[in-house]
DNA sequence: CGGTAACCGGAAGATGCCCTCCACTTGAGC
DNA sequence: GCTCAAGTGGAGGGCATCTTCCGGTTACCG
């Protein structure tokens, strides 16, 4: 009662575990069947009643968004790491590749991250983020000559589009699909005849 | 009372008018809204009441069958057509393309081909006719050279499947979107540096 | 033109989903 | 231990969907 609005409140310790044993199954559930579970199965997973369920998660969504909140900060957080690679080229196929590969491991994630609930903010927000990191991403590879000129970021959202609908009934073909998906793709986006990384001559240089 | 059995029922006119107009209405709406449609829609926009469409389509399935059997005939007659280019390399693009626009174009088609009713026996049996007749195409692509020697015909079931989760509001976007998609997928099956189509020289030719 | 079988539409049954209500239980502080 | 607010589970409300039922209607055939 006598805790700070706005705050998350205390719970108590056995509400603490039927909630994290309901986070456990929704991820698990989600993962492997995609968002269309009912939240009266993701309760019986979970050994609670489905009231329990609906006082810690008001909404569906609300799971889903909670669900998905660290899964959605490791993406931007990959991002962000290609965006230090010290060989750009190799930051943009990591990038790639790495967040194919982990759409292609949750089903529920990529069905979070692209279409069900569009409008939830603190996923434009990452977005928003990680796309302009990606932005520098893509400008680097450019810049060494390695990149297609024409790539722009909206390409990103074709490539996990079109990785999103490499449905199948194994996470393992899923996975190895994907792979295949994303070997093609960087072959397309790579330059037709990658020239060497172009480099700023000093006149000392020029004259020895 | 009097016809045949196994064969088609004469029908009553105005059921058979009733007929067309269901699968008008059905074709219609699934192209624009996908299969997640209800029956009670279909009929009204048919303006039937819901019994007649369940006296002509005895299940949802049914309807889905019949609606898109025409369409996928037109794919496997577009893979014939492309088997048939006197230009191996433009029939395979030909073929990707238009596989791809028509899927784009046409909302609840690839979810009928890829997910919705995978059991249905004569897409099945279609797809299997279309698959051999584009393995042809595929090796005339790679006989001359044009086509990367890695690719199969597996693949064209990964492009189909990418390109389904190209999935927009609008139909407009959903065609560039695609296209673009197909542009960069043809530049990645190209063999990477395509070789003079090979030629089969007789001794005569040789010794001149 | 009349009989009848085929046909029709809308109401209602069955199922599955998200979510709420409520009587009962239990952990936490004194 | 005792109290009681917080927590709990399962029944069921509201809604949407696919599908069936049934009393009234209509096209076909002789």
């Amino acid at each position: 009662m006598r805790d700070v609005p706005g705050e998350t409140t205390r719970l108590r310790v056995d509400a603490r575990q039927n909630r994290d044993r309901i986070l456990a199954s929704a991820r698990e559930t989600f993962a492997a069947d995609g968002l269309d579970v009912s939240m009266t199965e993701i309760a019986r997973r979970a050994g609670v009643g489905v009231a329990t369920l609906y006082r810690r998660f008001p909404t569906k969504e609300s799971l889903v968004r909670e669900v998905f909140a660290d899964q959605l900060e490791a993406c931007t957080s990959e991002v962000h790491r290609a965006a230090e690679d010290p060989d750009p080229w190799r930051g943009f196929c990591r990038v790639v590749a790495k967040l194919c590969e982990m759409q292609a491991r949750d089903r529920g994630f990529s069905a979070a991250f692209l279409t069900a609930f569009p409008d939830a903010v603190p996923v434009d927000e990452m977005r928003a983020r990680a796309e302009e990191a990606f932005a520098g991403v893509v400008e680097r590879a450019k810049g060494v000559g390695m990149l297609r000129p024409d790539f722009t970021t909206d390409d990103l959202t074709l490539v996990l589009m079109a990785n999103n609908g490499l449905v199948t009934d194994s996470v393992d073909a899923a996975v190895a699909a994907s792979r295949r998906l994303v070997a093609y793709f960087l072959q397309a986006f790579q330059a037709r005849d990658p020239l060497p990384p172009p480099v700023r001559l000093g006149l000392r240089d020029a004259l020895g």
